[in-house]
RNA sequence: GCGAGAGUGGCGGAACUGGCAGACGCGCUGGACUUAGGAUCCAGUGGAGAAAUCCGUAGGGGUUCAACUCCCCUCUCUCGCACCA
């Protein structure tokens, strides 16, 4: 009996071989093509879930198939180590987040070597390390020389569970995107990042990511959120200030009953008198339930006919978007309308649907804003034609849009303006375990910047973790206690952390230089040909989740980048793989559904090559993939019967001549060796397009398993069968390489060829031996399948249509009727058109 | 509400540019080997029907010699955004 597929020996000895000889050592090498290969750096929570299997699975197969095509590849690895979690263990558990993070790190390696996964090790990066953050610092003192960092007091999403303020993308439905509490608004002084300087141009260059999936770019732009409108001043009766309103409606602007103030608005804390009343607004700010409003007492001047109209504080009206004030026209959009109808306030309709103005002459386009009002039910939002609206009327609103503004404009009491949905990007967090803002506090010389030569500034270690709220940072004299760098008078550490996403803004580029290169200062500094020979990314690999919030901070920090002169590139990342999420019993996995598979039980049971396997094989790699205990031993079941063959025959093929066999050769064979090396051909060219094609690595193993099953049953006889059943091994194996590294392997060796698979070309493929010989044609008569004949390729139309119509099988269906048209696809079939 | 995507056997999923619907795998059924089988191998497997044959890609209509594929309407599900004026 042969020996037995056993992937807990199979699988160790080649990642030891693979390790030892650093296979996967990439070199700057500018005489190769590159190929940078990306997956989203983990977090160390512990140990790798399915997610991670999955995710490393794909970008490993893509990096070792780059690898076979000759690219020079950089397939690297890191951890994005700093972040919350560690700091709650401290807390829960004692334990200081540097050491429950770095076990975690080791442990985790342990887990994605075990997986045979081909990355260069050198090039790691653990971003809580002092090496790396310290360029996080570097980078904010740049940002803050170019304006790019700045600090403002704002009302920030506040999470009261984690003690620390949240970003606007890290807010989901009102709730921590952590920890799912309510997230409450507070006062804070926070450092911003200027990511709205670069609105524009992350916006248009959208239209550059062809190589991402549609959904995610229309994610990107609609939160960068563009919007053309005009800003209009009303001034308010009595102080002649202005109230600035912005609108994307200026059309409506006849239809104004009255102004309303975000309550956080300058004006609204003047306008005013009851202070209580204000404050109770203030409260509901920012709540979706219900529309809330506070009169003023005072009224503006609608700046199109000078009519007054009141001013109101509304809790609805966003500070953050556009100028904080609004103008209301509740017969044209649907929140004013509830807003007047709850307040009596009135509904004047200026515009009215196109229909109702056609042939009509002076009809109802003419009719006057109280009729209409009793038939508004709802706010009409749409186009349509004006009304009532002074020398405006009869135009369209989308001319009208253009004429009003203009007039405005011309007024010098309103502009035209672009607005965006994009707020900067808010970094500071309250929590020890982060990258320290290089910042000082002065109380003479106010805030002044860590001085390059005394980054980087480190995290301290001899804090405590009460969990009681506020940082840690303030229990540490030494760090907090710094000498002003300007005067040397006592000054104070800014003790805010900066956002992880700063972290993961710019890894890619990091991993770039090769992990202890000497000349790193130079590099990260003024650039270098090793940043841009491998920079963009070729391909990026990561979960959908990252849609917006991770990719569009390295799109920006990218850019910055760029304008400090480091790297040529300004989009990170040419093509973009979202996977789907690994599904069980009908729920995503998770620790609290409790279905989760663990990897390491999985390899321990049936080896790191099945695990790889059956995740590449249940789906294609964007979708979702379901989990099915079974189907892991199908792909088991598939990779013995592979090594079973090879072992079967061992002797017939490690004698047998190895290499393609020539078109010349093929006369000497069976048909079933014909067949079985035009099989070998066919697979060769359909699993390359497989690949090449979206990584639809699904069909490209069910076409391996065609190839192998075919291979189940063919006994060969003489030397050329021999060399046709090692031509197909050899390349099943080649083909194989790149899903289940380790069998591949050692298969390759067990028929006689010398190690390593990995470093072998790609196969290719001859068209010619991958023609099939003969062909079925399916005969249809009035488009229903009424026979199937063989024929040989290259006949003509003619002879096909001959041959159809003399098949004694379809003629029976052919009846009395008259053949009207007879219709020949080539290679496929024939319908024959009976009336 | 707005935007995007998806509905194919018992299940995961295939199907080029409109050309045999269901590749491949799982499961199931039968058989072989076996003391045994939850191992392995072989055969079968969309539904109905004894068969000829008919019906089948969420539902309804349309274009076409031919529709999972293109067009129109309806339903369901998933995801994203959500007072952005």
């Amino acid at each position: 009996m042969e020996e037995r597929y056993d992937p807990r020996k199979v699988e160790p000895k080649w990642q030891k071989f693979w390790a030892e000889k650093k296979l996967y050592k990439t070199e700057y090498d500018t005489s190769l093509k590159k190929f940078y290969c990306l997956e989203m750096f983990p977090y160390p929570s512990g140990r790798i879930h399915m997610g991670h299997v999955r995710n490393y699975a794909i970008g490993d197969v893509i990096a070792r198939y780059k690898r076979m095509r000759g690219f020079s590849v950089l397939h690297p690895m890191g951890w994005d180590a700093f972040g919350l979690p560690a700091e709650n263990a401290a807390i829960k558990h004692g334990v200081h987040p540097s050491k429950w993070t770095y076990e975690n790190i080791n442990y985790m390696k342990g887990q994605l070597n075990k997986l045979g996964l081909s990355y260069d090790w050198d090039r790691e990066v653990t971003t809580c390390s002092p090496e790396y953050y310290r360029w996080n610092q570097w980078f904010f003192v740049k940002m803050l020389e170019k304006g790019l960092a700045y600090r403002k007091s704002s009302y920030v999403n506040w999470c009261p569970s984690c003690q620390t303020v949240l970003a606007n993308e890290q807010v989901i439905d009102s709730k921590c995107w952590r920890c799912d509490s309510i997230v409450v608004q507070k006062e804070l002084f926070q450092w911003f990042l200027r990511i709205t300087r670069y609105a524009e141009e992350l916006l248009a260059s959208c239209d550059e990511l062809s190589g991402w999936p549609e959904k995610v770019v229309l994610m990107q732009k609609n939160w960068i959120g563009k919007s053309f409108g005009v800003e209009a001043d009303f001034r308010i009766e009595d102080t002649g200030e202005n109230i600035k309103i912005f609108t994307t409606r200026p059309d409506t602007l006849f239809g104004v009953s009255f102004v309303c103030l975000s309550p956080p608005h300058p004006l609204s804390e003047r306008l005013v008198e009851d202070k209580d009343e204000l404050a109770k607004i203030t409260a509901q700010y920012g709540k979706v339930d219900e529309k809330m409003g506070l009169y003023t007492g005072r009224y503006c001047i609608n700046p199109v006919n000078g009519e007054r109209v009141p001013i109101y504080v509304a809790n609805f009206v966003l500070m953050e978007y556009g100028t904080g004030a609004i103008m209301s026209v509740p017969a044209h959009d649907q929140r004013d309308f509830d807003f007047a109808k709850k307040y009596g306030l009135p509904i004047r309709q200026v515009i009215v649907p196109e229909e109702n103005t056609a042939g009509a002459g002076h009809g109802p386009a003419q009719a006057s804003g109280r009729a209409q009002e009793a038939l508004l039910q709802t706010a009409y939002e749409d186009e349509g034609v004006l009304v009532d609206s002074g020398n405006f009327s009869g135009l369209a609103s989308a001319d009208a849009r253009e004429a009003i503004a203009q007039y405005l404009q011309d007024k010098g009491v309103g502009r035209k303006v672009v607005n965006y949905k994009l707020r900067d990007w808010g970094i500071s967090r309250q929590r020890y375990w982060g990258t320290p803002i290089p910042v000082i506090y002065c109380d003479r010389c106010g805030i002044v910047a860590v001085p390059e030569k005394d980054l980087p500034v480190i995290l301290p270690e001899d804090v405590r973790f009460t969990g009681k709220g506020g940082s840690p940072l303030l229990e540490s004299p030494s760090f907090l206690n710094v000498a002003c760098p300007s005067c040397g008078g006592k000054a104070r550490r800014e003790t805010d952390t900066m956002d992880t996403f700063v972290d993961s803004s710019w890894y890619f580029i990091r991993y770039c230089c090769a992990g202890k290169d000497p000349d790193i200062e130079t590099k990260l500094k003024s650039g270098s040909p090793d940043l841009d020979y491998w920079m963009p990314v070729d391909q990026y690999i990561g979960g959908v989740e990252h849609a917006v919030l991770h990719l569009l901070y390295s799109r920006f920090f990218t850019r910055v980048l760029r304008d400090l002169g480091i790297i040529g590139t300004s989009e990170p990342f040419t093509n973009l793989l979202t996977q789907g999420m690994v599904i069980k019993d009908g729920a995503k996995m998770s620790k609290s559904k409790g279905n989760v598979v663990d990897p390491d039980y999985l390899i321990e049971r049936y080896g790191s090559d099945t695990s790889r396997l059956f995740s590449l094989f249940a789906a294609p790699p964007e979708k979702d993939l379901d989990w099915s205990d079974k189907g892991v031993e199908g792909a088991y079941r598939f990779l013995s019967r592979v090594w079973n063959i090879v072992f079967k025959n061992r002797e017939a093929l490690k004698g047998a001549a190895s290499g393609l066999i020539s078109t010349a050769d093929v006369s000497g064979l069976q048909a079933e060796g014909r067949s079985l090396l035009r099989k070998t051909h066919q697979t060769i060219k359909k699993v390359t397009a497989d690949i090449e094609k979206e990584y639809h690595f699904n069909t490209a193993i069910s076409a391996l398993m065609e190839l192998v099953n075919e291979m189940t049953g063919f006994e060969p006889q003489e030397e050329i069968g021999r060399q046709v059943l090692r031509t197909a091994m050899e390349n099943t194996l080649l083909l194989l390489a790149p899903f289940t590294p380790h069998i591949a392997e050692e298969l390759w060796e067990a028929i006689g060829n010398e190690p390593f698979i990995s470093d072998r070309g790609w196969p290719s493929w001859d068209d010619g031996l991958a023609k099939d010989e003969e062909i079925e044609l399916v005969i249809q008569v009035n488009g229903k399948v009424r026979g199937k004949l063989m024929i040989p390729v290259g006949l003509t139309d003619d002879e096909i249509k001959n041959l159809a119509l003399g098949d004694r099988k379809t003629s029976d269906f052919l009846g009395q009727g008259v053949i009207r048209k007879v219709i020949v696809v080539k290679g496929r079939l024939v319908n024959i058109v009976v009336g």
